[in-house]
DNA sequence: TAGGTTGAGTTCACGCATGAAGTCAACCAG
DNA sequence: CTGGTTGACTTCATGCGTGAACTCAACCTA
């Protein structure tokens, strides 16, 4: 990608290079609350909250540990955190010590916060497509899912204890 | 892309549609933090608010109505506002009626302003290269801003008064 | 067992984004 | 020019995210 002007390229960016980076700054800063908005509206959930219930509701026993679902749902530890204390005084989520290593917190899902993420699904789903997928062909999807796994930056909290993603 | 089975499709994502979105989600969570944490090191700047110099110091005379400068930099005129209102606090940036029509608001850059974007864009370049371009073909770059282009959802805020993007 | 290290998880002060309500300029209808 | 409408912009209360400092469990070494 680089023009030859050292290892790091020229501190500008090439027409091609903007290019790229004024569609992806634009999907970035656009995007979430875009999506995030009929979540709210009906839910009252933001976007990591939702990922949160759906990714708990999808592990086996409804319970992960704390830092693997900080990673799962893309966020950090301590954003999990806050997340998780605001679910538990909802009545949507347990916390406990992982009883096979004091050091690990396992979260669990409650029925009350399952039937949340049930209710809520088919309004992400909607949104997913009104928003994206109906607008891409199935080749710009599959370009999504490969630059995402190129750049696949994992909060530098929780980087560590997790090798690879055999992505 | 859907299967059939209506419109809008079923209320659920085929294995493909999860793929794309589970690549989006995680850009659109993962990357704001990681292409703006050596900007706030660096400039104190957000990456919204680097958006809004940047476009400034491109714009002719260094001026740019509101509205059209929340447009380029990706954000609501309400948020662009409230940056505004901290760069006139800093000394950056002066704003005042159009001469034209005194609805409008120009945001002018001033001289501080303009060196301030100009000592942080190579921080802002190195990011991008290290996060993203680096780490991507030339044609995961052009289907990026091939995406963009097919999503391009401005605010609402803001969403006439300008017909089209000619993009 | 004591002392030290690692790493998971939590907390909290701070700052930013959101969005509804408000202000104001220009225009329009009569 | 009066009253009403449109639309650009601002304000502010509320809530969330960030990151540094902290607590704690397990492990390691002697």
């Amino acid at each position: 990608m680089t023009s030859g002007a050292g290892a790091d390229g020229p501190p500008w960016l090439t027409p091609e290079e903007k290019e790229a980076w004024t569609g992806l700054v634009s999907l970035i800063l656009l995007l979430p609350g875009r999506l995030e908005a009929p979540l709210q509206a009906d839910a009252g959930l933001t976007l990591f909250e939702y990922l949160v219930l759906s990714q708990l509701s999808e592990a086996p026993g409804h319970r992960i540990r704390m830092s693997e679902l900080a990673y799962l749902a893309n966020g950090s530890l301590s954003r999990l955190s806050n997340v998780a204390k605001r679910f538990e005084q909802r009545g949507w989520l347990t916390r406990a010590p992982d009883p096979e290593d004091g050091r690990f917190t396992v979260a669990s899902l409650t029925e009350a916060g399952y039937a949340t993420v049930v209710a809520a699904a088919p309004t992400h789903v909607r949104a997913v497509r009104d928003v994206v997928l109906d607008h891409v062909s199935a080749a710009d999807g599959r370009a999504l899912a490969r630059v995402a796994a190129k750049l696949r930056v994992r909060p530098t909290d929780l980087a560590r204890g997790r090798s690879d993603d055999g992505g």
